[in-house]
DNA sequence: CTGTTAGCGCGTTCAC
DNA sequence: GTGAACGCGCTAACAG
């Protein structure tokens, strides 16, 4: 056995032993290491090879990184891992990114904009070759963060003036294609439930997208951190009722319209006819709450699909303008 | 402006060109990075700052991690990131991780053996100062996955001879508990749903749970990957109409509850006193789909918590005892 | 208070 | 086909 006194008991067997009992140099156990097999004899590979075995021989990263300049990692600070929209779109991103040697590791921000900061300076100080970032701050505030300069993508948030590429929703657009869906039924109102902050942008386009072809709206905040579920129930019953119009309740978020939709379906509040619902949806969960429910169906994946290969680009150098790829969501 | 010409246009600043502006030499710099500051005059002081400010240097962590022997990172291999059992567990490690300065880094295994392995691997050959695992392979497969000597804790999931303390819940008898309150009130039979693998030790153990107290069991296994979505609640209809019994619908886990007992209750199959409905729940969103429904609560966050505070212990080189600590789940 | 210097472990020329 | 030696950027003694 080899010493192992380092802290935690890292082993400290490196390359010089793995040669030592090879008997080999180093330079031939880093080539064996990199894969340069052409230039060593069957037999030295073999040696080599059981060496390591041997003495349990894990390379130094840190070393390896230090020279090579990368490290194989990118990171990902997404808005809330709560949300399966944030980890759908982290899968996404890892599917890209493992085709081409390359892994992805999760930061969650919390929904907080100073703990998206400082995760973001955690990432620009350590050795990551890139970030993707699902981002709450603004260009200017994410600039001074992430001082070292590495390729970055933005995903989902839309961000004016970003410097660096982006994907994202077409919140508007679809928001507006779904109303006016309801508007040619005869619906006249619209009931929108919203969380008080997250995704601002986000949120503002599906508003103006609603807006744009029904002007009576009546909005429902309701806290993503903690609310009365018997009172946000009687909100909505109060609002329902408020009207002799056709109501359309547009829930901007999935989580809403799992939590309170079906009860109002099982109180008869809700009849398709006079009042009917719609929203966003990312998991399919929510399309199981009735059969004539139709939903507006987000694509978490492929923006993380697409956020990743830019990425890749990136990384290899071919250097992108920052572009800005819609990958549409979908009514009906 | 100084050269950027490596890889990705990486900062070529480094310590020397600081210290060659401040005028001071280089283990000054370091010294005022590590904040040494009792050892230096303010003014020099001032004049380091000023020239890591002007230069935007950034140091290099790679080569600080090589001789601190450390990056403050510590990975968490997640069984799959689109539950919120895993998202909440990681919050609360990190809840405690950061507490001391440590930052945890979400992986994901995607409920698939093999990637979790891959995951490990990289883990191990990566700069992580411990791992926390949600772990679905054996002990053996992960002792030879992990070479290198460091800190592990496994969470969420019982795991037998586990040389590495461990986090996990009371399922065995909460299940017990909760099947016993449904027995109390008259029910004699008992419709199972559950997932076909994931957790297999957890899911084992609730099954048991339940089968210690009522015997007559049917058990509807349902994809997690894909299912069809009506056909199961044909499935269920029919199980529920196939005896004269008080029957509990008894969900393994919260999407089941979600995804199908909505309807059902609408569909007026489930009146909670010949027919109910309970089940292991993480987010509180199951709680409001009947009033009257009881669930398991369990509290993953508080996992999570325990295994970071673990993880922290280790790291402080306080090594423990490959304990066990359970984090009981509430029925009620 | 501040500077000098010897490693940390590995990749990579350039000789042999 | 293989090895010796330098350099990556930083920290931690040890000098002064």
């Amino acid at each position: 056995m080899e010493k192992k006194t380092q802290k935690h008991g890292k082993s400290v067997v490196k390359m010089r032993d793995v040669a030592a009992l090879a008997n080999v140099s180093i330079a031939t156990v880093s080539r064996y290491l990199n894969g340069n097999l052409d230039r060593m004899s069957a037999d030295t590979a073999d040696r080599v090879a059981d060496a390591i075995d041997k003495l349990n021989y894990v390379p130094n990263s840190a070393a390896r990184q230090m020279v090579k300049k990368s490290s194989g990692l990118v990171a990902v600070v997404a808005g809330n891992i709560d949300d399966f929209f944030s980890t759908e779109m982290f899968k996404g991103i890892n599917a890209m990114l493992e085709s081409k040697g390359y892994i992805g590791v999760l930061f969650d921000s919390n929904s907080d904009l100073d703990r998206e900061k400082h995760l973001m300076q955690i990432v620009s100080n350590q050795y990551f070759d890139g970030a993707i970032l699902q981002p709450y701050n603004t260009v200017q505030v994410i600039r001074e963060t992430i001082k070292r300069p590495m390729p970055i993508v933005m995903a989902d948030r839309e961000i004016e003036q970003s410097p660096w590429p982006q994907v994202v929703t077409n919140n508007y657009e679809v928001a507006r294609q779904a109303t006016q869906y309801y508007k040619d039924k005869g619906f006249k109102r619209v009931i929108m439930i919203t969380s008080s902050l997250s995704m601002a942008a986000n949120r503002r386009d599906r508003y103006y997208g609603i807006q744009s072809v029904i002007n009576n709206i009546d909005v429902l905040e309701v806290s993503e951190k903690s609310y009365n579920h018997k009172k946000v129930l009687e909100q909505l019953t109060t609002l329902i009722n408020g009207s002799q119009e056709d109501t359309l309740i547009f829930a901007l978020k999935e989580r809403w319209l799992t939590e309170f939709i079906p009860r109002l379906f099982y109180m008869g509040l809700i009849d398709n006819d006079h009042v009917a619902v719609t929203g966003f949806s990312d998991t399919g969960t929510a399309q199981y709450i009735d059969a004539k429910t139709k939903l507006i169906a987000q694509n978490p994946y492929l923006i993380g699909a697409s956020s990743g290969e830019i990425m890749l680009n990136m990384l290899e150098g071919k250097h992108r303008d920052p572009e800005k790829i819609v990958v549409p969501a979908k009514f009906g």
